[in-house]
RNA sequence: GGUUCCAUCGCCAAGCGGUAAGGCCGCAGCCUGCAAAGCUGCUAUCCCCGGUUCAAAUCCGGGUGGGACCUCCA
């Protein structure tokens, strides 16, 4: 396995702590509002990694957080005069059911900041008690970068210039020291009980802690791989770097990866923009499969830019697989074909090479049809060719659907019927030699979004577009 | 301003020093009543200029043109 290391900025060869064992944590959400293309991108990529080092034969500890504590949702909580917990298991529910919409395998473990306080703490007081955090008049607990003299080492993005932009506090001993623990003022109404002193914990700090108290470390790191979006390199990984390298004496992740941006139609996507995609809104009108797809279809280091137009494009590769599998359907699932399966797989663990992948897919469907084409009832060309499919679900988690069912998406027992009854028409129209009648039913169907085919066992169709 | 990424066929997109994958679109053929689907074949020398090398889309330098981060953000 491959990976590209962001902190280093090549790829590398991945060597686990453990043998056969990996330890993963990717920054998850913070569940104030539902979740958009960049989180579906991050939770896709960090997918297909798990995904791709499971069937690696690895054991996989996979852990991805929800930020349930944060400015965000106190805003959100004073305006909608609901409680925080209200909020976020709302919204936690919400971006579940939206990963599930996309197949995303749930991670092993999904802490959450507000259960993790205890574990958070422990890690401030340390801090305290080394005299690297300190306490401002106000309350506030800030940590001391200086005191950490690989600061800036992750990111390489420390200059002088960046720290003006930095929020200024001006007790702080330096500008680019950030908030551990934000104390409690008098109108606030999330406040958490802490030896020093009631306040919710700065948004770095959980990552640290979580990870701290969910996993052992091991060879001088405490996880093999950690993720998260382009964005969160800087500040946010090389604040949590540091300050678990000063808590614990270890270094935290050996690898660190990050995916690229989603943009819309070639513009950055942002809620400043306001042009932010919700999935809810996208899965309206595309099932999840197919936008899973489309957003896979990019290798994850990549800017991708989403418009609808690639998505229709995209939609058609898809298509090619599912005919495949109508063909194929009734057979029972053998082996899938060693060649097939060991070249996916080195594909995929190249850096997570999906556009190698979906080409050696491409090559299989090809070689599948001729296949068929000539052994037409061959049961074990059928069988291995339905166990590749199931392969490719189990490595990038599509294919999964019934063929006949996926082309019909959007359509109800009414227009099924109807569909039926045409083509039972132009069947008989056929058989009477009527073509020019047959052809405009064709037509009729054409105006309706429905192909039909015409095959030995009868005429088929499908739901285009 | 600082840091950083990118520029490959009409469109999407691999390539990581050894002589340009794949998909969409298009064209031709087989198949078909005609189609559709499927199969087969065809379609690029890689933004520009230098350099290194037996060999560069791939490395180095310089341009030009985009993007991102530096503020909450996946």
């Amino acid at each position: 396995m491959y990976i590209f290391d962001s902190v280093k900025k090549e790829k590398v060869e991945f060597v686990s702590l453990v043998p056969n064992a990996v330890t993963m944590y990717v920054c998850g959400p913070t569940v104030y509002d539902d979740a958009h293309l960049g989180h579906a991108r991050s939770a896709l990529s960090f997918d297909m990694l798990f995904r791709t080092l499971k069937s690696l034969g690895y054991s996989v500890n996979f852990i991805r957080n929800f930020t349930d504590v944060d400015d965000k949702i106190i805003k959100k909580m004073q305006k909608s005069g609901k409680s925080l917990k209200d909020i976020t298991e709302y919204y936690i529910q919400r971006y579940n059911e939206d990963m599930d919409a996309l197949n995303i395998t749930r991670p092993t473990l999904t802490p959450k900041a507000t259960e993790n306080l205890e574990a958070m703490q422990d890690m401030i007081k340390n801090l305290l008690s080394k005299n690297i955090a300190y306490k401002i008049s106000n309350g506030d607990i800030y940590f001391d970068t200086a005191k950490d003299k690989l600061y800036g080492k992750l990111s390489n993005k420390v200059s002088d210039e960046t720290l003006s932009r930095i929020e200024r506090v001006s007790e702080k001993r330096s500008d680019k020291d950030f908030a551990l623990w934000k104390a409690c003022h008098e109108n606030d109404t999330v406040c958490f009980d802490a030896s020093f002193g009631k306040g919710r914990p700065g948004w770095h700090i959980e990552c640290s802690a979580m990870i701290e108290k969910h996993t052992k470390p091991i060879g001088g790191y405490s996880i093999d791989i950690h993720g998260g979006g382009a964005d969160l390199l800087f500040p946010h990984h090389e604040n949590e770097a540091s300050q678990s390298r000063c808590a614990t004496g270890h270094e935290l992740a050996k690898y660190w990866m990050h995916n690229g941006f989603v943009q819309i139609d070639g513009e950055k996507m942002s809620k400043s923009l306001g042009n932010s995609f919700f999935l809810k809104d996208i899965l309206k009108v595309y099932n999840g499969e197919i936008v899973r797809f489309y957003l896979s279809s990019i290798h994850y280091r990549n800017d991708f830019n989403f418009n609808e137009e690639d998505l229709l494009n995209s939609k058609k590769r898809l298509d090619k697989l599912y005919r495949l599998k109508k063909r194929v359907f009734d057979a029972s699932v053998s082996k899938p074909n060693v060649e097939f399966k060991k070249s996916l797989l080195e594909a995929m663990s190249d850096d997570l090479n999906i556009s190698v992948a979906l080409s050696l897919i491409d090559e299989m469907i090809a070689k599948s049809n001729e296949l068929l084409d000539t052994n037409a009832n061959d049961k074990n060309v059928k069988k291995e060719i339905m166990a590749n499919i199931e392969f490719i679900n189990e490595l990038l988690g599509f294919g999964y659907q019934d063929p006949f069912s996926y082309f019909q998406l959007g359509l109800n027992d009414e227009l099924v019927a109807k569909i039926n009854s045409l083509i039972k028409q132009r069947t008989d129209a056929k058989s009477q030699k009527n073509f020019a009648l047959a052809d405009k039913i064709r037509e009729e169907l054409k105006g309706m979004d429905i192909n039909i085919m015409d095959t030995p066992n009868g005429t088929v169709w499908e739901k285009i577009s």
